[in-house]
RNA sequence: GGGGAAUUAGCUCAGCUGGUAGAGCGCUGCGAUCGCACCGCAGAGGUCAGGGGUUCGAGUCCCCUAUUCUCCA
């Protein structure tokens, strides 16, 4: 790996430095322009209703035009903000939920607002939402503005203003804030919302003609089959005005460009599909900030804004060339470059790795993509952590946490490329292999196995074979493809969603639990909801299995590593005779505490009040292996290397799993040193301090929180003073005392850069060292010598057992060579070949020599013999076991000659031994089980070897 | 979640339709040399990832497990 590093790349500190001048350089100069910039901004608009005026006229901005893709940013979150829109950050391009891999839109993190699964964050709101879409990957860079990564501006209204305002006040600032020309623009309005009509032509007063109206599949926005969902208006700007208003088609992308998209979410729609008006009523827009910057600064394409174009011109000095005078291939391969090098810079710096599953798999695709589109320029040597570095550079004003990561996603880079280049290696031996054979084409099966199997890109295939003056079946390709995709499809197995659909309706009817297990460990309860063999229900019996859901609970919840606590509910129970519930796990669906279990006693109705009680034994069991778990993260980053991340964990009761990245193995000395440094800290009786803080005073203090992990504003500190500071929910010992003891297990890899350790904790340490105890002394017992003296002991035995059996390989074959050397004198001139040469047949039964042994022999016999001997050899390897039969032929060259071939012949004759046998034509070895038989089909054997070469 | 592939000497890998486990590099010794490198000769080094099965016989065929690579969702 190092002398990957130190021999294929460039160091990086001077290609950070490079990059950097460069984009410096390209930010002085900005992006080669084509299109004019629009028009200054004539006087707007004509009369709204009085009860616009009073906003707009407060809003008109008065300083220059934004023009930069951060002033525009800057532009847009500022105008709503000065309508009492509440800023908020972009999320994480890792999404809340589990349902989406990739936040792919500015309103997924407000989709639990609008579906009423989650309280507004406010009524009004405005960001600048980070958003990754790979399904039009193959368009990136041919088109002028596909994106896998791009910004999203919005402006949303939970429950708050409706159409009319967000319309106006989406006009205002196209026109007034950005400066757009009415003459300009063009909305689309869907098919039947005339009240959307009504207010772009009466309200703003656009031209009729401007207004197209579309269909459902354009305007018309939902987020699933049922739920909210509502008619869209669009904003689009015509590069072309000049072309008139008739006939205007919106799909002619070379004239007209949508930048705004406004979403008036005013319905309900049911299972039937029926169409209910909202009570309370939404708005959804977003503006591509790529989009404005295009229009804004009048080139010809968004990857030429200033948004992107530092990157182009990062891989153009990279590759050597520059990028107005290449061909559209070439500038096409720059735009992939730029584009993908903003996305996965991005990625990482959520905090994905990549991976061969979900968005680790995307992250992958998108690097490799990278690597290839520089490869077709030219560029001979890694260079994916230079570009990144510019990426960082170029983004980290607006995204700071880049810069905050920026090692870490260099390295990831940096492994990444590595691997890739060492897979296309690979795949060109194979493909060398193919060409070899001097084809006519290459199969569509071929370029399938080399893509599917080895990930050799179809591309890098048609270019070799190219090179070769051959062509690739495309069309074979593509159907094995096809068929790949169909099985995935068909093996993709829905899981059990009923019991999981029961549950999470009665989650999303739920108020959040309490949760109260910090500092109790029993509480009184009371039962909000049952869910009694996947069906929600009032009432649950002895003997049912059963979810339920209480008002508090002190039962933590699985999450973050940490199992569900396991106890016992109690109660007076619907009878009064008294209820017991006995819970065996708890998870979280949402802030919802499910607890699962089974009823041993009495009946439980909603509504009933219960104690609840933890399990002390588990808890505190749960609780030592967790703080341990913290320990060892801090124990690895002061023996290891501080960079150390985690990547994984997790806390049961007996035992405890951390995962980190890692480029290499923990040594067995370094596992000791974290024993020790570890049971230090336990024998330093540490008093655990947890306290609830802001989360930016939390990583002002130095705690360390998971990468790529999203946090609430408030959050959990865990601290070992001096040794550890985590944020975490779990629970915890008060003193690293009670853990007692820490003892690692096991450590290996989990997946490539990923390690994993395995330790106990607490009493399950006991329990572990018993075993060992008794593991040990049973080997001291075998072997009769002390259990230190054990390791000594066997390896002498191993010593001699290898050298025993050196010695009995020898003695054979001595034996072996003996017994031959006897027989050579028996062979018998049975003919001679048409070349004067002598035929001679050797056929002799020899026991106690096993199958190999035998075989040398008889080959021994030939040669000795002459060219023109048939030896055949039969006998048993062990002269007490009648039911194994080993058999040998060795034919020498002229007896092959002569028609006979060993393999053939040594098969007939095992037959009547009952067995088979074969080999090649000079030498073969058959077998058999019936040792009785084996005098007569040697001297079948005889005579017909008489006959053939007599 | 579903496919495909790989795992053989310290390292990089051959080993075809089952029939005596190999090469190159590295290592050790000897030779050659004033000495070193190169070179020549000899040698050591393998439970063919682990477990089960088919077969007279499995590195090779089948199944399971582990690890790694890779594609699809």
């Amino acid at each position: 790996m190092s002398a990957h590093s130190s021999s294929r790349g460039p160091p990086a500190s001077v290609s950070q430095a490079a990059c950097r001048r460069v984009i410096a350089a390209a930010r002085r100069r900005g992006p080669p322009s084509r299109h004019p910039a629009p028009a200054a901004p004539r006087r707007p608009l004509r009369d709204h209703g009085p009860a616009l005026r009073s906003t707009m006229t407060a809003a008109s901005p008065a300083g220059p035009r934004p023009r930069s893709g951060a002033e525009i940013r800057e532009a847009f979150l500022r105008f709503y903000e000065a309508r009492d829109h509440r800023r908020l950050p972009s999320a994480s391009l890792v999404p809340e939920d589990p349902t989406v891999l990739l936040t792919i839109a500015g309103m997924l993190p407000f989709k639990p607002v609008f579906l009423g699964q989650a309280e507004r964050p406010a009524p009004r709101a405005t960001s600048s939402q980070k958003c990754i879409r790979t399904n039009d990957i193959e368009n990136v860079g041919r088109t002028a503005r596909h994106h896998t990564f791009f910004e999203m501006l919005g402006n949303f209204s939970f429950g708050d203003y409706f159409k009319e305002q967000a319309i106006c006040w989406a006009w205002e600032l196209s026109t007034e804030v950005f400066g757009l020309a009415p003459r300009n623009l063009v909305v689309s309005v869907f098919r039947e919302d005339d009240e959307a009509e009504a207010i772009w032509r009466d309200v703003v007063g656009v031209n009729p003609k401007r207004i197209i109206r579309m269909d459902e599949a354009d305007n018309f926005w939902a987020s699933g089959p049922t739920g909210p969902c509502g008619p869209c208006s669009e904003i689009y700007y015509d590069f072309r005005p000049e072309d008139g208003d008739d006939g205007i088609d919106l799909e002619d992308d070379s004239r007209f460009i949508e930048f705004y998209n406004l979403v008036f979410m005013q319905y309900n729609r049911d299972a039937a599909g029926v169409l209910t008006p909202l009570a309370s009523r939404c708005i959804d827009t977003g503006m591509g900030l790529e989009r404005m910057a295009q229009i804004l600064q009048g080139v010809p394409n968004n990857y030429e804004t200033d948004l992107i174009y530092p990157l182009i011109e990062t891989a153009a000095g990279l590759a050597g060339v520059a990028y107005p005078a290449l061909d559209e291939k070439g500038k096409t391969s720059l735009k992939v470059i730029g584009d993908h090098s903003r996305a996965v810079t991005q990625l990482i710096g959520d905090g994905v790795t990549a991976s061969n599953l979900g968005r680790g798999y995307i992250l992958r695709r998108l690097l490799r993509r990278v690597v290839r589109h520089g490869r077709l320029l030219g560029i001979d040597r890694p260079f994916l952590m230079a570009m990144g570095e510019a990426a960082i550079t170029l983004m980290a004003e607006v995204h700071p946490a880049l810069e905050e990561r920026r090692g870490a996603i260099v390295a990831e880079l940096e492994r990444e490329e590595a691997r890739f280049l060492e897979t296309l290696e690979r795949g060109e031996k194979l493909l060398a292999e193919v060409l070899a054979a001097r084809p006519a084409q290459i199969s569509g099966a071929q370029a399938f196995e080399l893509y599917d199997t080895y990930g050799f890109p179809l591309e890098l295939t048609e270019e070799i074979a190219e090179e070769h003056g051959l062509s690739v079946d495309l069309a074979g390709f593509e159907a094995a493809m096809e068929q790949q995709r169909q099985r995935a499809k068909a093996a993709a197995v829905s899981i059990d969603l009923t019991l999981q659909e029961a549950i999470d309706q009665v989650a999303a009817a739920s108020q959040a639990t309490a949760f109260k297990g910090y500092e109790a460990l029993e509480h009184p309860s009371c039962v909000l909801a049952l869910v009694v063999n996947g069906a929600p229900a009032e009432r649950a019996v002895a003997g049912d299995r059963v979810q339920l859901v209480l008002d508090s609970t002190p039962f933590y919840g699985e999450g973050g590593g940490q199992v569900g606590d396991r106890g016992v509910l109690s109660g007076e129970g619907a009878g009064g005779e008294g209820v017991i519930v006995l819970i065996e796990g708890v998870s979280r669906n949402r802030s919802v505490f499910v607890h699962a279990g089974r009823v041993e006693r009495g009946q439980l109705l909603v509504g009933d009040l219960v104690t609840a009680q933890v399990d002390r034994t588990c808890r505190r069991r749960a609780q030592a292996n967790h703080t341990a778990t913290h320990l060892l993260q801090a124990a690895l980053k002061q023996v290891v290397d501080p960079a150390i991340g985690q990547a994984g964990s997790l806390v049961d009761f007996d035992r405890l799993r951390f995962d980190f990245h890692c480029p290499r193995p923990v040594s067995a000395d370094e596992l000791e040193q974290i024993e020790a440094l570890i049971n230090g800290w336990i024998a330093e009786a540490h008093d655990l301090e947890v306290q609830e803080m802001e989360i930016e005073r939390a990583r002002a203090a130095g705690a360390v929180a998971m990468f790529g992990e999203k946090y609430a504003d408030v959050v959990r500190v865990v601290d070992v003073p001096g040794v550890s500071m985590e944020l975490c929910g779990g629970t915890h010992v008060a003193n690293t005392a009670e853990i007692g003891l820490f003892k690692i297990i096991s450590e290996g890899g989990v997946a490539a850069g990923i390690r994993r350790i395995e330790a106990v904790a607490g009493p399950a340490v006991l329990a572990w060292v018993a075993e060992r105890d008794r593991v040990v002394r049973e080997l001291a017992d075998r072997f009769k010598v002390q259990p230190g003296e054990i390791v000594e002991r066997v390896g002498a035995l191993q010593d001699e057992l290898k050298a025993t059996g050196k010695a009995l390989a020898a003695a054979r074959s001595e034996l072996a060579v003996a017994k031959a050397a006897a027989l050579a004198a028996q062979a018998v001139q049975v003919g001679t070949t048409s070349g004067g040469e002598p035929l001679k047949i050797l056929v002799k039964r020899l026991d106690g020599v096993e199958g190999a042994s035998l075989q040398v022999v008889a080959q021994k016999l030939q040669e000795q013999v002459g060219i023109g001997t048939a030896v055949v050899i039969g006998g048993l390897p062990d002269p007490a076991d009648l039911g194994k039969v080993v058999l040998v032929a060795a034919f020498g060259s002229a007896v092959v000659a002569a028609g006979q071939q060993a393999g053939k012949f040594i098969g007939d004759v095992a037959k009547a031994c009952g067995g088979g046998g074969g080999g090649r034509p000079n030498l073969a070895q058959a077998g058999g089980r019936d040792g009785s038989a084996l005098d007569g089909a040697l001297k079948a054997a005889e005579e017909k070897l008489r006959g053939a070469l007599g």
